[in-house]
RNA sequence: GCUGGGGUGGCGGAACUGGCAUACGCGCACGUUUGAGGGGCGUGUCCUUAAUCGGAUGCGGGUUCAAAUCCCGCCCUCAGCACCA
């Protein structure tokens, strides 16, 4: 036989897929439906490791799915709108949609030669006008369910570039483009009302059993649903109360003063009463500059105390000062904490450093509150009436105790905040809302839809579109009143494109609707769900809000999207994330042309366990390599029955080999999700596999073993599979074909080697049947010449023999 | 800072529910095949030791007949933090 041509393999085998469109899926009722889906790339250029990691698993999953007999839903697209594509066109001078259309037409054939078993029938784009006119459709339901609102909201702002900066676009408070300094503005946006469903995406965890504990706690925390009370305090000298939200009620004696965020309004209200107001103005425009995550990282607290006004505790009848400082958010709770030193960390250091008293309440075990602060339980102390009673008990006491004397209630809050979805950028789907002086925000009619981004717009060098300033596109009738309006120019967060694109997948050619239920019913909801960890928080948590809300407008009657999930991890180089900015992306194309589509497949899927992060590295690609090699001459071997030289395996071993590993390997893509075993159990049966190779009349053996290997390794190494297959006399495509099934008689050990231990270290080993009694064992133990040896003149203690495992001894 | 991961040979990693640490692969060394090179095949490869003994899973303690695995206290590192997707 030849030597292994992968170029010329991999080319046959995907012009016959392709060309017998055999990949391409009909819902069928008499079939049982397995649904995977690969989290919506972005067309950034040229796809990376972390995409090929990314899309090998779940092609070995459809794979794997089809020849356990299942219909398989199994499709790619591209989440096409986005900034990234704004840069280009500006830097490049290239019109966003020119950049993704070549975008995606360089990745698609990318996909393509490595083999994916995609129905590209099915294939999207979401800056498609068929695509987002049904983004555009859901945006006007959520309106009219009263889901969508608008409200004021902070923006990054360049004063310069006279334009909204993203997160991304922003590094120590200056604008990436022009390096001026940002300011912070606020703009009224859209959001949508996700919180309304925070306690529903939280208690739906119960229904994700198959989620990792990571994302989960992840999510929970996200979500961050905690139970607490609301407190007034009063402002002696106004009528104005102070209202913070604490989980600690039972700290409230050890209140020593109050912080409020910059932004919080009070400060404005009460303006005329501030002593020090320019300085306090001074530093809210200063700790606008900073982001939320600068504010709170740092471990130097700053702040001021705002010198004229004071605030009341009620539960001490005492006077305390007020500050803002920005490691209180505005966006979390009230805006405003009751500030604990003596129980909190973060007051701890604020207090030190402005020489605030530092007041114990809760009294732990031999704890100093003046070298840090005490968050744990204890026992209140200076706290009136309650001191004495446990703090576990104290939040019900005090918080009773609080709503009685009637200057706070017991309330819930989320971190949770509502989804801000208006981008004040070009590239995406236009929100279709029309501004009119009579009727107010009416939404375009369904029948006008799509509004359709237009594509003759300028861009300047200052990152900035002239939507705004297109005559054509802002000036419209209003859908009531028929009257000169203006339309929205503001368009959808890429979130919203992201949240309903496997719902489209199920019926991906509908002009009359997203989907029609009846083939949303039978694909979802998705089997198993593949993306980066990365994405544990927010397109998790949208994709899944986004999902009840269309179940409560009766579009779909499941209540979650994603039954499985599996968080791959990142592909890194040097430890650190692979992306565009940072210029460190490896192209598959080099170990692709060199080795081929299976090679980089199987390497990819065995270097390292897909849910942790791996480093890149080529060490390790040339035994994959071989591995496929080792596999291709093996046809030969299996062939040739005249050689006969001895060999020390025997006929029944190698069977036994040989449904060990299918029993391994069904169980580690099925149930664990670990490719790496299951090729190192792959490559082992290889390996007695060559040992046995041989064997003078072994009665068609080793060609049953190697039909069974083949069998085991096409998802994962299709093209060398199928190509194996058909040299192997069979007609039918091997990605149809029956996986196989072991014989447990066949995996189970007759005789066993067991570890014995003596005071814990190991010291020999014994062979005994699987079923010998502890009798039997013990017996077999000491007629151990070796084992009899240690255990002379020495007396048991004890003699234990854990089943099928080990036999310890504790001797004196 | 908060939250969630991770740390095992020269390297990627394996180890079921607490039960033989280092499977499989890379690398390296030696042998063999070959005119040579490449490739293939085979053997060896945690440390220490001639061998036994002994020691080793980030660091320090603890529980247990038995700990990579459980508990307590540290260190390092990666990810997410709401306008990147």
């Amino acid at each position: 036989m030849t030597e292994y041509n992968h170029l010329e393999v991999e080319k046959k085998w995907q012009e016959k897929w392709s060309e017998s469109k055999i990949f391409e899926s009909k819902e069928d009722s008499k079939k049982e439906k397995y649904y995977c889906l690969e989290m919506l790339p972005y067309p950034s250029g040229d796809l990376h490791m972390g995409h090929v990691r990314n899309y090998s698993i779940g092609d070995v999953y459809a794979r794997f799915h089809r020849m356990k007999g299942k219909n398989v839903l199994y499709t790619v697209g591209w989440d096409a709108f986005g900034l990234p594509a704004e840069n280009a066109a500006i830097k490049n001078k290239i019109h966003p949609a020119k950049w993704i259309k070549q975008n995606i037409a360089c990745m698609r054939k990318q996909l393509k030669a490595l083999g994916f078993s995609y129905d590209w029938n099915r294939e999207i784009t979401t800056c498609d006008p068929k695509y987002y006119k049904w983004t555009q459709w859901f945006f006007i339901k959520m309106w009219e369910k009263g889901l969508v609102f608008r409200k004021n909201a902070n923006v990054n702002w360049c004063p310069v570039c006279q334009t909204v900066l993203a997160n991304e676009q922003v590094s120590n408070s200056v604008c990436w483009r022009c390096d001026s300094h940002i300011e912070h503005k606020v703009l009224e946006q859209w959001f949508i009302k996700i919180t309304d469903y925070a306690d529903e995406l939280l208690e739906g965890h119960k229904h994700l059993g198959e989620w990792s504990q990571q994302v989960l706690s992840m999510q929970k925390n996200w979500i961050g649903k905690s139970y607490g009370v609301e407190i007034d305090f009063k402002i002696p000298g106004s009528d104005k109360n102070l209202k913070i939200f604490t989980t600690r009620p039972d700290t409230i004696f050890g209140v020593t003063f109050m912080v409020v965020a910059p932004e919080h309004e009070i400060i404005n209200e009460l303006k005329s009463k501030i002593k020090n107001y320019k300085q306090v103005s001074q530093y809210i425009i200063a700790s606008g500059r900073k982001s939320n995550i600068e504010r709170v990282s740092n471990k130097k607290k700053t702040g001021i105390k705002i010198e004229g006004i004071n605030a009341l505790n009620l539960a001490t009848k005492k006077e305390i000062p007020i500050f803002t400082a920005d490691y209180v958010l505005t966006e979390y709770g009230t805006g405003a904490i009751m500030a604990v030193p003596a129980h909190d960390q973060r007051d701890w250091e604020f207090a030190k450093k402005f020489d605030i008293p530092v007041i114990e309440v809760i009294k732990g075990n031999n704890f100093d509150v003046s070298k840090h602060a005490y968050e744990d339980e204890g026992i209140l102390v200076n706290s009136g009436e309650f001191s004495g009673i446990k703090s576990v008990d104290a939040f019900d006491v005090v918080s009773n105790w609080i709503e009685k004397q009637g200057f706070g209630k017991k309330t819930v809050i989320f971190k949770l905040k509502d989804w801000l979805v208006s981008r004040q950028r070009y590239w995406g789907a236009p929100i279709p809302m029309i501004y009119c002086d009579r009727c107010g925000i009416v939404p375009v009619s369904e029948k006008e839809l799509p509004v359709l981004l237009p594509e003759d717009v300028e861009f300047t060098e200052a990152g900035k579109f002239h939507l705004k300033t297109n005559k054509t596109f802002i000036n419209v009738k209003c859908p009531k009143c028929c009257k000169a309006a203006i339309r929205e120019t503001d368009t959808i967060d890429t979130f919203v494109d992201s949240s309903w694109y496997y719902l489209r997948y199920c019926d991906s050619h509908n002009d009359n609707a997203p989907f029609v239920s009846v083939k949303a019913d039978y694909w979802m909801p998705v089997d198993q769900y593949i993306g980066g960890i990365e994405h544990a928080c927010m397109h998790l948590i949208y994709a899944r809000f986004w999902f009840k809300v269309m179940r409560d407008l009766g579009f779909i009657k499941y209540d979650e999207p994603f039954t499985n999930l599996l968080t791959q991890g990142m592909v890194t180089i040097g430890g650190s994330a692979m992306s565009k900015s940072r210029g460190n992306i490896v192209n598959p194309d080099e170990i692709l042309i060199k080795y081929g589509a299976d090679t980089t497949r199987l390497f990819i899927l065995f270097a390292a366990p897909i849910q942790k992060q791996f480093d890149w590295s080529f060490d390790g690609v040339e035994g994959c390599w071989r591995l496929i090699n080792r596999v291709w001459c093996l046809f030969d071997v299996v062939n040739t029955k005249s050689i006969a030289v001895a060999s020390h395996k025997d006929k029944n071993d190698i069977l036994r080999a040989m449904h060990k590993t299918v029993k391994k390997v069904t169980f580690d893509i099925e149930k664990e999700c670990q490719f790496n075993t299951a090729i190192s159990s792959i490559m082992e049966l290889v390996n007695e596999l060559y040992l046995y190779k041989y064997h003078a009349n072994d009665d068609g053996v080793s060609l049953e073993v190697y039909k069974t290997l083949i069998l085991l390794l096409a998802p994962i190494t299709p093209h060398l599979c199928e190509e194996i297959w058909e040299k192997l006399g069979n007609n039918e495509y091997i990605s149809f074909h029956t996986w196989p099934v072991f014989d447990e008689n066949m995996v189970k050990d007759s005789s066993i080697e067991i570890p014995i231990q003596i005071n814990g270290k190991l010291k020999g080993k014994i062979t005994i049947s699987a079923d010998a009694s502890e009798i039997e064992v013990n017996k077999a133990v000491n007629s151990d010449e070796k084992i009899s040896n240690y255990l002379k003149d020495k007396q048991i203690v004890k003699f234990t023999y854990v089943k099928n495992k080990i036999v310890t001894i504790v001797v004196k």
